[in-house]
DNA sequence: TACTGCATTTCATAGAATGAAAGAGTATTG
DNA sequence: CAATACTCTTTCATTCTATGAAATGCAGTA
């Protein structure tokens, strides 16, 4: 009920009813996500609001899985968590593809190069080239960050309807980011105008920071991916960053021949 | 039917034919992360014995909630293992726990210092400090590695019964690994002897890399975590990694004292 | 144009998922 | 130490959902 997600609420245009069990085990799951510490199975029901053995019987089947564990009463997200997520970085055409790409543009610009993906009302960061060290320790790969702050969040937005800002807006407040409450007006204010192709955003994030960003198209309106191009206020001006947007389009450019084209 | 996990064939002793939905859904998801390239439909369906209608709903589901990605008309795993395999290292205590043991140990020894996580017929990195390099760019967390090979796994199936490691043996002509084809009895020969508590590894799981590994005690007989020093063979004798084994039986129970202690 | 293979929708039925209630186990309290 | 409160777990009858056969749609191919 009272999901980040899409299933339940809103956005869920053409579904049904259907896989009622699945989409409350997806919740569960998420749920134990959100969560930074091992949760009961009380507290799991209470949450997602479902009966108590319901919530067990779930919990046992995504255990058999792997995919929960459990220690004395506690549930939390369990270890096959992880070669999931390594299939994701290692097989993911898209994100196999967006590896050699942001590398050249991070090259080019000098520049920290990222790829961030849509989920529910969230993006995803799923591949980051660093400028100048090739790596770096915390890579925060698969971090969660609100669509409304950052310029690849921000132009996510761009094609939004008013509709859809609205819902955005709310889910900031419920969704425990840092910059609460604003309007979809305010939203709608700081997104890039309708002629633009790209965001910028300075100090929006973690101050001291400018990002630039444009969408991959795919084939639909709405773009669910984005690259970004970041940098520290010392090594850049917002002049200079927006120079690096035609790098950004020709990056983007690629990308989106993956999504829009029908063979791999 | 063919899976590789637990749920269906074997080892189900107390569970009933309950959640079939799920069960079904987390096994074409599994199937997926095996697959090195985006799926269709029909060959899921194929794969996981299922119907075409309810594998493609199933998909939906998953796909709603970011597990799955399409593109065109083929799946694959989605984004939103990311930030699930996120939160399993920043959350789950004992992986929280074990980075400074293992830490110590590794400084102590100047070794590499491993931590795994038995899951279904196999083990899985679940977290790794080297000796020397502070942190290596491949860190191959999440890998799957046999249960048959290398001191980590064999010391996860000291404690097999026979009955177990018949179905090891089977799961392992079956599960593509490298080294095929072997009895039950050929297996038992390489594990640990019953009165040993840790186990030794000479150029089976790569060649020129000994290890030695000892079994995380757990309030079952069946420990699920091992840890593991390795090191190349230029720069330890067996008797030289065998001596550092007091050291990890003394990390095994710091860590112990997580899973059986009954407050974190 | 007809054909073939795959994806999708529809629909009646079987069977699974569900929650109330009872039971068991454990911690908490007086 | 006994009584109490709390959470977890099992059972079971009912409801509703998950299911696959078959029909339909949709591309590519011959």
């Amino acid at each position: 009920m009272s999901s980040t997600h899409s299933a339940s609420s809103a956005e869920d245009g053409p579904k049904a009813a259907n896989m009622r069990s699945l989409s409350r085990a997806l919740e569960v799951f998420a749920e134990l996500q959100r969560a930074e510490r091992p949760q009961r199975l009380s507290d799991l029901a209470r949450t997602c609001g479902m009966s108590l053995p319901t919530t067990l019987r779930i919990l046992r089947v995504l255990q058999d899985f792997g995919m929960v564990s459990q220690t004395d009463k506690t549930y939390r997200v369990g270890p096959a968590v992880l070669p999931a997520a390594r299939s994701f970085l290692e097989y993911d055409p898209l994100v196999v593809a967006a590896r050699p790409i942001l590398q050249q543009v991070a090259t080019q610009t000098a520049r920290t190069a990222s790829l961030y993906t849509r989920l529910g009302f969230e993006r995803i960061l799923v591949a980051r080239v660093d400028g100048d060290s090739p790596l770096r320790y915390d890579l925060p790969l698969g971090k969660r960050l609100p669509l409304t702050v950052g310029a690849a969040g921000k132009i996510l937005l761009a094609s939004a309807t008013a509709e859809e800002l609205q819902q955005v807006a709310v889910a900031a407040s419920t969704s425990g980011h840092e910059g609460a409450g604003f309007t979809a007006d305010e939203l709608r204010a700081r997104l890039p105008l309708p002629g633009e192709d790209f965001a910028y955003s300075a100090d929006e994030r973690a101050t001291g920071v400018l990002s630039v960003a444009v969408a991959v198209p795919n084939r639909t309106g709405r773009p669910s991916e984005s690259i970004a191009l970041t940098s520290p206020v010392e090594t850049a001006t917002e002049a200079e960053l927006k120079a690096s947007v035609p790098e950004l389009r020709r990056a983007a450019g690629r990308l989106s021949e993956l999504l829009m084209g029908s063979v791999y």
